[in-house]
DNA sequence: TTGTATGCGTTATCAT
DNA sequence: ATGATAACGCATACAA
């Protein structure tokens, strides 16, 4: 690591005259400017980074932290905030929380610690004293939510109405004519799990049709989760019809048991999944699912980081949806024991 | 963000001794101590990391650079060396290419600017002249490539045995009675692909099978390539009946290929695909692959890294080789054609 | 036009 | 046991 001194020492000027050379000021001589150039070039200067923000207070680069990286939905909406956020000049650096509270807590501190200017949340689940240490923790760094947000949440957040995408997938459901339709949610302690709950609620009662406490499960986003929940929902002796999956790899995991128990889809059962990805048409079946526009939702949570660091108003609350879209496939048909009344 | 200073001055004391109590320093009174740590608690001070990591020359965070968030392979791999990171102490950031020598080579100055303390580096293809300019793009910041090496590396790198791996795939489709096996290689100037053809390349040799060039492409790790190369395959008046394709996302792309045109596979056309991924034996067909360990990988790496930041020898070469796995599943099968003499 | 001094928030050495 | 001071590498206001 060359520093700024050691090129001022080589040169035998001061060390300032190169800062301002590096800094483009205007009253440095050509003749002196094309010689502290070439001793950079030469020397293959590079500023140190850590110095310079300490100098700034700015890092130019934000800070995303996702419960797993290996859920493709967080890809694309990683891939959304890091497009845009690159075309406006800054980087972004991305962590894993894993779904753990205390690792999510860990990359909080440590990026609010001044290393990123800003951070974009989808939070694991936590409790709702976890939650509200949440400002404490992150010390009045500009922090956005996406996707996943606390169910208190005051501060700014960035997601898609959960509530009409669950009951869009419902009714899409009851219209092809179930009733037994299950669902397993993710966390309940998180907005999106909550209200996709809800939705799914809202219209059962819509249709008349009684909530069933047996056909109603709380994963926890994990292919595992839904392999487990879906495996039981298959087993039981008055079986679902239907089953909606609030989540990517929950969804998958349902399907792994569908076709581990040899369970036809969509003929004896149908399902639906959240998130989409790019491969769902590769899958057998190819599955019908809710499409959350998710480099959309990064792209518009780094948008609104920045703008939060530019309007440093503590309470601004604000919230921006998006919308979903049903991608209806070959998982889901009408059910097979009752006289059907496709729609 | 409260400082140290801060809390000093509201105490009354020096902050030195506020310095000493967070660092536990041993010749703090117990009276001190207490009400410097009532203090800190208080004022929910946290240090300032960026300040800390200037001073100690040290940020206990390891950065990982790869080319493509959205491929599995790197999911897993980032988590196995996350886990092993955080198992010692050590945080890690991740940043992704996208296959950009621009990005990645923005990336590594940055980690390389004391940000972090080592860097995994999972190269992008590149120019030789390119590759030629990294040691001064990181200017002797502890490296180790993992999975993707730039053809000439020296330093340590952590991989698999890739030409092996390939012959053991083209091996299984001869030993099927495959004769015209179809290649779609990654970018030539990485090492894992030549290596991959390398193995391709011998194993039809030794089974005196010619290389027909029509059946060897070189893509680029994007579901695209393989969407459009297997397309031309599969387009072929003399159609291979069997295509290897050298990456996770090219080989998902050759399958849209095979299922837009309605080829039976594996029937008509066998597949098998590196690096395989968690959902592999939910598509249809189920994929045949290679399976690297990737989450060994990232364990491997990370504990390289550390290693090389402890002893500082910049000329150390080391290259590990883990062991793949040939997953047989679906999509492979003798070839329609000619009489099968399959093994 | 160039050089000197100061501070960002730490940690660490040395006086007191 | 506590406090003053320097240093990490940089940027900048101000003096020369």
């Amino acid at each position: 690591m060359t520093t700024i001194r050691e090129i001022a020492k080589m040169l035998g000027v001061s060390f300032s005259t190169v800062s301002a050379v590096i800094n483009n000021r205007q009253y440095v001589s050509a003749a002196m400017r094309s010689r502290v150039e070439k001793a950079l070039r030469d020397a293959n200067y590079q500023p140190n980074s850590i110095a310079r923000s300490l100098r700034l207070r700015e890092s130019r680069t934000i800070g995303l932290i996702v419960p797993n990286l290996g859920d493709p939905f967080y890809s694309s909406l990683m891939r959304g905030a890091e497009d845009y956020l690159c075309s406006v000049g800054y980087r972004m650096i991305v962590a894993e929380s894993r779904e753990d509270w205390k690792r999510q807590q860990d990359y909080l501190t440590s990026f609010s610690g001044m290393i990123t200017d800003g951070i974009i949340l989808a939070t694991c689940g936590a409790t709702d004293e976890q939650i509200a240490t949440l400002p404490d923790i992150v010390r009045g760094a500009p922090l956005v939510y996406v996707d996943r947000c606390p169910l208190e949440s005051k501060g700014i957040s960035v997601s898609v109405d959960n509530v009409q995408a669950a009951s869009d997938a419902t009714q899409y459901l009851i219209g092809l004519g179930h009733e037994r339709i299950a669902i397993i949610t993710g966390p309940l302690n998180v907005l999106n799990a909550s209200e996709r709950f809800k939705g799914y609620k809202s219209t059962l009662r819509v249709h008349g049709i009684p909530l069933d406490r047996t056909l109603v499960r709380a994963g926890d986003h994990t292919e595992d989760s839904g392999y487990w929940h879906g495996s039981e929902l298959l087993g039981l002796a008055n079986r679902p019809t239907a089953v909606l999956g609030c989540g990517l790899l929950i969804t998958l995991g349902v399907l792994a048991a569908i076709r581990e128990k040899r369970v036809a889809c969509p003929q004896e059962i149908s399902l639906i999944g959240f998130d989409d990805f790019a491969w769902s048409t590769l899958l057998s079946p190819a599955l019908t699912m809710v499409r959350q526009p998710a480099a959309e939702l990064g792209a518009a949570a780094a948008k609104a980081v920045l703008k939060r660091m530019r309007e440093p108003d503590q309470n601004m609350v604000d919230k921006v949806l998006l919308p979903t879209q049903l991608m209806i496939r070959e998982s889901t048909a009408p059910p097979a024991q009752r006289n059907p009344t496709p729609k």
